[in-house]
DNA sequence: TATGAATGAGTATTCATTCAT
DNA sequence: GATGAATGAATACTCATTCAT
């Protein structure tokens, strides 16, 4: 479960060679909708690079063109979710703190947000999670995707401190993105199985979740 | 995210054609177990049936005696496995009822039992929650057996229900194992990515999940 | 130039998986012979597997039952070729041992022997020497062929040691055959350009190394 | 073996479109050198126009406007490759005349010279060679250069026609040049398999063809 | 003239599944 | 029943060549 992957770091950023304008552009971005698309529809394992040349009317060598190979290319595509990913997180954390008048408020506004998040780029997450799987390089930008976000709404919950009623106030922090991450992650797919939930639909999650972190921060283990 | 395999049903039963006895049924068995320790060595993707035949001594034609197809062969082990698991499933049960003596240690006992029965039973579920994502059978038999032990687990907690500060027991107790499950397989890698956490080690994160889950059963949202 | 092929040692055994009778021995049978027409027709280059298939009148993935890869298919056409022209070489060497009556004789013989030796097998040998260009286990193999042809060779001149004129016996005769072995070679286009001369026809080649072979031996260097 | 690419010979004189001067010049010779490196350290069958263009700073482009295709670069190369050749084999001729007091030393110079010259341009004529098994117009070019050695060696053999104890003069004098050149591109690894040799290295080789072709010469089928 | 993006035919290889023995 | 040889569709990737800018 521990870190293996650290040596892949340095292949993270080469963005595939991303044409600055014009007809080559429009085609670097056709290649990476039909990418993305494919992958939300049909998935990891039936996501042909031959499929991908024919939605995004393009010719395969041009998609070699542009990528190294098909992982590269799928690696484009995690990229450039994460970067709008990053963009989205930062505005929801811009509302948290505005809106925020009090712990509680902030932590249920935050798991509220948190959620609808997820949900929105559940989609492209999905396949990506799967992806992780196996290849290595999207393992490790998810997992730093993930440790950015930590990073910021550790430093938002902590702004009220004072608070926080768990004598450990970093780690309830951390804990409390965790958890609500997780059951949000499992709930849409990202696990893959079990996205059920007998009676507990995402309403009644969301609530739940809300109730049970904001209880946590305050009341520590009272 | 909600019910779509729902005619997947009548399939969940054929249990390959499993002979009773002799040298049909060993040959069986050592399938089974070939297969079982493939997909856990080599996950989803390297899992070919002719390293089955190999690794269990057994040719591929016998295999197609006892399984329509590789799904079938794998829904077989799935099912194998899951049965395995429902009985660990009544012993921690059992341990549960026996030792509570309030609701607070009925909590913290389940939440570190149902912790390691999953760490314990990782390696085969990471395979099939990845198989799920693209077999609908099983993703089906995955979220019965997840259904059934939801049942167990709230008939224990409920079984304190005056204890219960929530004012909706059952949610609660249904959000509670869901929560901890996710958290413990997000942990565990069954969600695959991510599967990180800075400083929350594996003691700590069942710790506080322990924490959380008790204090919102006893409190509610107060 | 010199040896850097030495590891490749232990490859060169498997036989590609060889089967002893009836419609896969036929069909395997089909595989290398189709194989080696199409070598001898149509070079290293335009060798494809696909072309192997159809002439052979067996599935791409029947040649893969049979051949780990492209190259083992070639490897085996070539220990073929190899076994074939080991039993020739012998022949060749028993019939020199029998009709020669002096130093001069003997010479002769084996130059116009090795001649249509190695004429007969240019076709197959042409292609192989290419490939040995690119696949070291093909280098290695065709070394291998030369050297042994080297041994039956040296033994069979030097049993008229006390003819050899030359101060270095062993050396004279090594010599011999790698000169004639040159020489012919390269005539029949192994060494592929100019692989002609403008008036020595064939004919006068054979006997001008004879010749040549012959005094070099009888006299050294005088 | 015989002449089946007569039909080449009016192919052979586009020497490229050749810029006299400038800019287009220097591309030009980048153009040439890369492709000559290339060869030099990739061999023939990794040899892509793509590498051509990046060692030397040009693109694909340019190199389609100097040449039809990428055979027509590589007679180009070859060409150029030749005419250097040609410089080197007149001052050799050169010197072998001016040095020599004897047809004995004659020779021997001969055999030594040629030996270091075809050593010096091995790296080069290596991959030439290699290509002429799939190139008529490459074969037909090493064809015209051979011939023209031929001529060359011949005539300054044949100034000591008198010392010569062959009854053909000429021919031998051919069969000498064949005989050593063969002997030595074969060491060289032209014809590129069996370029072995238990104990007889490059000096060893040398000598002794330096020998047999003196003896040869000198006494004729004595 | 120069550029280099785009093309797409061509190829090795994998693997679930079938079926003659 | 059991065997494993045979099948062939599917797929990632290469590279000479073209042509719009």
């Amino acid at each position: 479960m521990v870190d293996e992957d650290q040596e892949v770091e340095p292949l993270l950023n080469p963005t595939g060679r991303e044409p600055k304008q014009g007809r080559s552009r429009a085609s670097f971005e056709r290649m990476l909708a039909a990418a993305t698309d494919l992958l939300i529809e049909r998935g990891n394992d039936d996501f042909a690079l031959t499929d991908v040349a024919k939605r995004g009317k393009v010719s395969i060598g041009s998609i070699y063109c542009r990528f190294d190979s098909k992982d590269d290319l799928i690696q484009a595509v995690q990229r450039r979710v994460m970067e709008r990913m990053a963009d989205e997180e930062a505005e929801m954390i811009g509302r948290l703190t505005d809106k925020s008048t009090s712990l509680d408020v902030l932590v249920r506004n935050f798991v509220e947000e948190l959620a609808e998040f997820l949900k929105r780029n559940a989609p492209v997450l999905r396949p990506m999670m799967l992806r992780a799987s196996s290849d290595p390089v999207v393992r490790a930008m998810g997992r730093k995707g993930y440790d950015s976000l930590v990073e910021k709404v550790m430093s938002t919950l902590l702004s009220r401190r004072d608070e926080i009623g768990h004598e450990l106030p970093e780690l309830a922090c951390e804990m409390t993105l965790r958890i609500a991450y997780s059951a949000f992650a499992r709930y849409l797919g990202f696990g893959t199985v079990g996205d059920t939930g007998t009676k507990a639909d995402w309403k009644n999650l969301k609530t739940e979740v809300g109730v049970m972190c904001s209880t946590y921060l305050r009341n520590g283990n009272r």
